[in-house]
DNA sequence: TGCATAAGGATTGTATTCAATCGGCGGAGA
DNA sequence: TCTCCGCCGATTGAATACAATCCTTATGCA
C-alpha cells in the first residue's frame, strides 16, 4: 500500500498544522487506507502535505503516543503492527472501561445526545447497505465514532481520550485479525445499547456493552501471525 | 518556583535523550519540584540539560500528551494547573479503572511481586517517619508507585500507560488542592489492599481501593483555585 | 495624568543544514 | 560459489538559522 492516497485535507485551521497532519494521517490508518506496517517516510509525508520534516516529526511523533505508529530509532515510523497480545490488551481494556463510560453516560443523556445518536445509527446503517470501498470505510469510522459519542457523553475529556485510543487501536486490529471482513461491529449492538440507554436500563445497557465487545474480539483470529505468515510464505 | 533546581541526571542511556529529559521533568513536576504554573522554557530547559531545543521540543509534547504540562501557541509550555473539573475528572477515572486493575492484578500475583510491594510498602513507611522535603518528595513518589506497580502486575501495557498518567496528574492535583499538605495517600490503606490481594480476596481488594480513592479525593479541597487565590491577595 | 499605539525584545514555530546511523550493493578472497 | 568486508546512498537525529508572534515598555498625544 502506497501513502500517496492519502489527501492533505482543507487548511482551514490555522490553529496547529501538526495537529492537522495528525489527524489526518489517523483517519488514513483506522480506516485502513494505510496498512499496518506501511513506512511513514518523513520527508514523503512531508512533501504530501507541504511542511518540512519538524511538524512531520511532531505529527508522528503524536502518533506513536497514540500506540498507532511505532517509531524504531534511525528507522523511522511505521503503522503499527500490534500483536496478538497487545490485541487482546486492547479489548481487555476496553472491557474494563466502557461500561464505566456507558455507567457515566446514563446520567448524563440528554433527548438531544439520544437523537444525535440516533442520527449516527441511521447514517451508519446506510453505510453498511452501500458498496464500495468508501462506503466501507466510512462505515468503519462511524462504527468507531458511536463508541466516541458514547466517552463524549459520559463527560469525562480524559476517558474520552482513552476510549479515542482504544477505538483507534482496536481498528488496527480489526484490519490484522479480522476473520470476516465483513463490519467492525455489528450494527444491532449499537442500537441496542442505545435502547437500554434511552430506557435508563444502565444493567442491562453495561450488559450489553460488555457483550458486543466480546462478540467484536470473538470475530478476531489471534494466532501468532508470524507463524501464519511463514506458513503461508512455504506454501507458496 | 525555579526550574533551575532539577538536575539533569546521568546520562546514561545512549537511547534517547528525550525520553529521558522527559523523566527528569515528569520526576520534577509529581513530585512538586516544579509548581503548577510554572513555566518551562525551551531555551532554558536545553540549556540546563545542555540539548538543542529541538529534543526539549519532543520532550515537552510528550508531557502535554500525558496531561503533566499545557502548551499554549506562541506562548510556551506550563506545568499544567488542572482545574477542579479536571482534578474530579482524574479520581472519577481512577474509580473507574484501579478497581479493575486490581482484579486483574490478583490472578497474575506471583509471591515475587508481593514480596517487591512489601519491600516497597516498608521503603514507603521509612519515608513517612523520616523528616525534611526530600523524605517528602521520595514519599509522594512511592505512594504513587505502589498504584503503578499494581497495574504493571495486571500486566496490561495499555492500561499500565493509563495508570501513570492518571498517577501523575493525581500528584499534580493533590498539589494543588490538597488540604493536609501531609500525604498523598494513607499509607496504611496500600497495606491493607495489598493484604486483601494476597489473600486472594478480590471484592475486599477493590473495595478498599475504591474507599482508598475516595479517600484521596475527600482530603482535597475543590471549590475553585481562581477565587480562593483572589481572597488570598486581598488579605494581603 | 491616563490611554493608546508603536517599537523593541524575547520566545516560540518552522525550515534548513549538518551529522550519524542503517541497509544494500558490490568486490575481494577463500 | 559462497561469505565476509567495506563503501555508498538514503533516512533519521539533532543543531542552527530564520520567520512569526506576543508581551513589555516607552513615548506621544489628549
Amino acid at each position: 500500500m502506497n501513502i500517496a492516497n492519502i489527501s492533505p485535507d482543507t487548511d482551514t485551521s490555522q490553529e496547529d498544522r501538526a495537529q492537522a497532519i495528525r489527524d489526518t494521517l489517523r483517519d488514513a490508518i483506522v480506516d485502513r487506507r494505510l496498512a499496518p506496517g506501511t513506512k511513514l517516510s518523513e520527508a514523503e509525508v512531508g512533501t504530501l502535505f507541504e511542511v518540512s520534516r519538524t511538524v512531520v516529526r511532531a505529527s508522528l511523533q503524536m502518533l506513536a503516543f497514540e500506540g498507532l505508529v511505532k517509531t524504531e530509532r534511525n528507522r523511522g515510523a511505521f503503522v503499527s503492527n500490534p500483536t496478538p497480545d497487545e490485541a487482546r490488551q486492547v479489548f481487555s481494556s476496553r472491557r474494563l472501561i466502557e461500561p464505566g463510560i456507558v455507567h457515566a453516560a446514563i446520567e448524563r443523556l440528554t433527548p438531544e445526545a439520544i437523537a444525535e445518536m440516533r442520527a449516527h445509527l441511521t447514517e451508519e446503517t446506510r453505510y453498511q447497505h452501500e458498496r464500495g470501498p468508501s462506503a466501507r470505510r466510512s462505515e468503519i469510522k462511524a462504527s468507531g465514532d458511536f463508541h466516541l459519542m458514547l466517552a463524549v457523553v459520559a463527560g469525562n475529556a480524559i476517558l474520552e481520550k482513552f476510549m479515542a485510543e482504544l477505538v483507534a487501536r482496536s481498528s488496527l486490529v480489526i484490519a490484522l485479525y479480522g476473520r470476516s471482513g465483513i463490519s467492525s461491529c455489528g450494527h444491532g449492538d449499537h442500537a441496542a445499547i442505545l435502547d437500554a440507554l434511552e430506557a435508563g436500563d444502565a444493567d442491562k445497557a453495561k450488559h450489553l456493552m460488555l457483550h458486543h465487545i466480546d462478540h467484536i474480539e470473538a470475530d478476531l483470529d489471534l494466532r501468532n501471525k508470524e507463524g501464519l505468515a511463514l506458513k503461508d510464505a512455504l506454501s507458496l
